[in-house]
RNA sequence: GCUCGGGUGGUGGAAUGGUAGACACGCCAGACUUAGGAUCUGGUGCCGCAAGGCAUGAGGGUUCGAGUCCCUCCUCGAGCACCA
């Protein structure tokens, strides 16, 4: 069965098979199949009131290439498709109408799932998800309270990120220079009670766990620098005299030597007792200014340092040389022990202030190259000998760095270029076992006089950062950089006034949010007089249930603790109401619904009651509600069991599909979901909740954006905005797939050309004509191919696999462009009408669908099988030879592709234009690249 | 400032160290047409009548041969930004 078109008329086929598609489930995965399994991953969509953006089917269409591709092959795909839909605009969608966010969202489902069907991909839609489903977030808050009762969710009153517009704290992520990642409004500290996940214990293992999964190195870095895992020691700095110890944490031991002051960060512990009378009014007051200024001031203002100098000294531990304590806001309380020491020849920073307060400069680290830098070619060969002893070896040039792989080029382009790293396997590279030196010729050895190291031609410019050679540093001089921090940190733990430390940036992971629509947390608070009673007396429900260390916060004297729902009681729904603005003193709308908030609940059996009863005690529910992270963090588990009731995912199911094969999303998304995502799934792991794989995603690709036809981000107020119904309406969804494909790269940034998708939308119309006549009728194939088509069949076949393979997409349907030209010219066989379509398929669906029918093909295209190309086809009986003098082109001939050098040079010498580029010349030497290129090169 | 990733015709973009510009858009010419913003055919990097020369951000280097490898600089984009 087909459509009646007599044309290529996408308007009917496209929702036929639309139609089709979606009533003979063609998409269906089962969780089990004898084909091997293959699981393609969209980053489900925000469903926005705006609909569907341009961008999205963009990934949509290259993940489904792959599910269609994976089809063809025999896998048992899976292909879901399912909506993020808790978040703000719908709330303030709600707070602008009074009407339920729910309505609003289910709306804009019902629109998102439209137009994304309207587009054919090859979804299961069995499988949909709802971020927003209270069957969905049941499971959400289940692993909420996993991650309670394993002590990973605490709450906290430290000082967090507060948006007035917003109405709302946020996590570190989502600001953004002081600003707030959604909206872009301006945020400031506020101390709030806020719940908080314990993401840096996974620290390390997030880190571990990317070194093999295949990402892109772009996102992984981001990753690695957010984590910000530093090796370091915790020394201490005795305070004079006698006073008690300032712990700093530095990277850079080796430097110590080279300490001239020490700094605390205004909120230190100790800054009080270090003040000597004198300068404790300046103090004073630098803290206030320092207090006063928003953390955005204080990072804004990097460019001027500013402290004050405490009047105490403290005890460098390595060498007993006092120096001064300063108090300054460039360090800061959060990271480190918020105090360190300031080396200014080696710390950019320390050097600024050094400079601005006259401290002085002490440099204990030197540059190697800091004498290359400056020798000429007439002292270097002289600095080598010199340096160089009889063996061959190299007293200054430890082997140690000697690492990299380079191979040498010139000699001084080395020394210009060469970092600490490399300049050892230089040496080693370049000196022969007699100790002389091969690639130095002997002839720019001419200068007699002495080779002054000392001079300050050779001196680094401070501050000097990188690694290199102690100096000024008693015993440990002549140790390079790596050598002195192992030998000090041993120093400092033998002594004991100093450890090795690992710090991170990463902080833990903000996890409350004042708002609506989000999910709630399912936690109760009840007083610790009837916590220690319920405990004490072993009845409690949640005995084992709670963390080791009591969830408590104390307001107005009274000490809360957190105890959890019980989980049969999931999922706590959010309570209806009609008012969906958060306060402005940072409670959730839900702190509002007193009804909702005071119940009353039974110890000993969780139940839960509106009023008071006998056995029941008073509670206060938790009024914040998740991030809108949290649905996002584990819905790629639902889908391989969206309906099932006992589990967040049947563990059959997750033991088959394991984790996503492919993933495919915005690159915005690098450090935020992608990260806690991995940590909700390492966790699940831990805990026995999935088994099947400790990385969520081994293979992850970002999809270009694609911009406005101006070169710009496409924008309302720009009016470069271009809707896919629009595009669809006027030239089909297999053009709109086809032509976001071939626009370029898939990860490139590219812009949106309405006379581009012309190009493709011919193309699919010249399929058209090649099949069908304009009666409707099928044409006539040929009986058999041309020769010359025949084979460029096979190469498409062979080009289309790989380039799908490796998302090449732009490039595969360029092929599939050729070979269509060509079988224009000389039209085709049945057969390869019949391949052709099985290529063309997963681009463009529906035209192939449509096709493929009215060839008399079984439905579906899609599982049909994936053409193999024949090698011996692509065996060309004479092969193109260039002919080249000197690199240029000066003719080509035809030559069997059998033939060797020698018939082709006697070929070659035949051709006049050729010829008469050598002659008179003297040949020096003949390339010859086989069945490619000749190259004669001639002297004058 | 630091760290990455780019820079190729009028445009989007192709090119395992081996004929730079595939494919497409646009443009030019022609055909069919009452008509063409439909379709088809041919042409199209720049200079030059041609022979030929010049061309992948600029400059240098390695190589028989460089868009591709190395160095310096310019420039655009992304990320990070007092994390000691």
């Amino acid at each position: 069965m087909v459509t009646d078109c007599k044309n290529y008329d996408f308007r009917k086929i496209e929702p036929f098979w639309q139609k089709k598609w979606l009533e003979e489930k063609t998409f269906h995965a089962e969780n089990e199949g004898d084909g091997e399994k293959y699981y393609v991953l969209d980053m489900f969509p925000y469903p926005s009131g705006m609909g569907l953006h341009i961008g999205h089917p963009e990934g949509y269409t290259a993940s489904d290439i792959l599910a269609r591709y994976k089809w063809a092959n025999g896998f048992n795909v899976l292909h879901p498709m399912g909506w993020d839909a808790f978040g703000l605009p719908a709330e303030q969608h709600a707070i602008a109408t009074g009407q339920h966010p729910s309505i609003n969202t289910e709306n804009n489902i019902q629109r998102f799932r439209k137009q994304i069907q309207s587009l054919g991909f090859a979804i299961d839609w069995d499988r949909e998800i709802d971020t927003t489903d209270p069957y969905y977030y049941c499971w959400t808050q289940w692993i909420f309270l996993q991650l309670f009762k394993n002590g990973l969710a605490y709450v906290d009153d430290k000082p967090v990120w507060w948006c007035s517009e917003l109405r709302s704290v946020l996590a570190n992520e989502e600001v953004i220079n002081g600003r707030s990642e959604r909206g872009d409004f301006p945020v400031e500290r506020k101390n709030l009670r806020q719940w908080v996940l314990r993401i840096t214990k996974y620290a390390d293992r997030l880190l571990q766990g990317l070194e093999d999964i295949d990402w892109p190195d772009s996102t992984k870095r981001q990753q690695i620098a957010w984590i910000g895992r530093s090796e370091g020691l915790e020394l201490d700095f005795e305070i004079i005299p006698n006073g008690p110890k300032i712990s700093v944490y530095t990277t850079r031991p080796d430097t110590i030597f080279g300490a001239t002051f020490l700094v605390l960060a205004p909120e230190h512990e100790f800054v009080e007792r270090v003040t000597t009378p004198e300068n404790r009014e300046k103090i004073k007051e630098y803290i206030s200014n320092a207090k006063r200024k928003s953390d955005l001031e204080r990072t804004d203002l990097a460019k001027e340092k500013s402290g004050v100098f405490t009047g105490r000294f403290a005890k460098n531990p390595f060498n007993g040389e006092p120096i001064p304590i300063w108090i300054a806001d460039y360090v800061l309380i959060s990271y480190g022990t918020g105090a360190i020491m300031a080396v200014p020849a080696h710390d950019e920073r320390d050097f600024e202030f050094a400079q601005k307060f006259n401290i002085p400069v002490k440099q204990v680290i030197v540059s190697p190259q800091a004498q290359f830098r400056t020798l000429n070619n007439q002292n270097y060969r002289r600095f080598f000998n010199d340096s160089i002893e009889e063996d061959g070896s190299s007293e200054s040039f430890p082997s140690e760095v000697y690492e990299s792989e380079e191979s040498h080029i010139l000699p001084q382009a080395h020394f210009q270029t060469l970092n600490a790293p490399n300049y050892g396997k230089f040496f080693n590279d370049s000196i022969e076992e007699g100790g002389s030196s091969e690639p130095f010729l002997s002839e720019i050895y001419e200068n007699d006089g002495p080779l002054d190291r000392d001079s300050e031609d050779v001196a680094d410019s401070l501050p000097f950062c990188a690694d290199g050679l102690l100096i000024n540093s008693g015993e440990f001089n002549g140790l390079t950089t790596e050598e002195a921090k192992k030998q000090m940190a041993q120093r400092a733990e033998q002594l004991s006034f100093g450890k090795r430390a690992v710090k991170y940036k990463l902080r833990d992971w903000l996890f409350s949010r004042q708002r609506y629509w989000g999910e709630p947390i399912p936690i109760l608070w009840i007083e610790r007089s009837q916590y220690d009673r319920a405990l004490a007396e072993k009845n409690a429900y949640f005995y084992d249930q709670i963390p080791a260390d009591v969830v408590s916060y104390v307001k107005d004297g009274v000490e809360w603790c957190a105890i959890p729902i019980r989980e049969e009681q999931l999922p706590l729904n959010l309570p209806e109401t009609d008012t969906y603005l958060p306060s402005d003193n940072g409670e959730s709308p839900l702190a509002r619904m007193k009804q909702w908030l005071n119940i009353f609940v039974n110890l000993s059996t969780g139940d839960i009651s509106m009023v008071p009863q006998t056995g029941f005690i008073s509670a206060i529910r938790e009024t914040n509600t998740m991030p809108q992270w949290a649905g996002s963090c584990w819905y790629y588990l639902r889908y391989m069991s969206p309906n099932c009731e006992k589990s967040l995912v049947d563990p059959r199911a997750e033991a088959y599909w394991r984790s996503p094969d492919f993933y495919i999303g915005g690159a915005e998304h690098a450090v935020l979901h992608l990260l806690y995502a991995r940590f909700w799934h390492l966790f699940l792991y831990d805990i026995g909740a999935i088994s099947a794989a400790q990385e969520p995603f081994r293979k992850l690709f970002h999809q270009g954006i694609i911009l406005g036809s101006d070169g710009n981000k496409m924008s309302k107020s720009r009016g470069n905005v271009v809707n896919p119904d629009e595009v669809i309406q006027q030239y089909g969804a297999d053009s709109l797939r086809l032509y976001e494909m071939f626009l370029g790269p898939l990860d490139a940034m590219k812009p949106w050309s309405m006379q581009g998708i012309e190009g493709v939308y011919r193309f699919l119309r010249r399929i058209w004509v090649l099949y069908v006549d304009g009666e409707g009728e099928m044409e006539e194939f040929l009986a058999e191919d041309d020769a010359a088509v025949d084979r460029l069949l096979h190469e498409t076949i062979k080009k289309v696999t790989e380039d799908i393979e490796a998302l090449q997409f732009n490039t595969a349907i360029a092929q599939m462009m050729i070979f269509i030209n060509a079988a224009q010219k000389t039209g085709i066989s049945h057969r390869t009408a019949v391949i052709f379509l099985q290529l063309l398929a997963p681009f463009a669906p529906h035209i192939a669908e449509e096709l493929w029918a009215r060839l008399g093909e079984a439905f579906s295209i899609s599982k049909a099988g994936w053409p193999i190309h024949d090698a011996s086809k692509l065996v060309r009986g004479q092969v193109k030879v260039v002919l080249q003098v000197n690199g240029k082109v000066r003719g080509e001939i035809l030559v069997d592709s059998d033939a060797t050098q020698e018939m082709i040079e006697e070929i070659a010498w035949q051709q006049s234009r050729f010829m008469g580029f050598l002659s008179g010349k003297r040949i020096i030497k003949k390339v010859y690249v086989p069945g490619k290129i000749l190259n004669i090169v001639v002297n004058f």
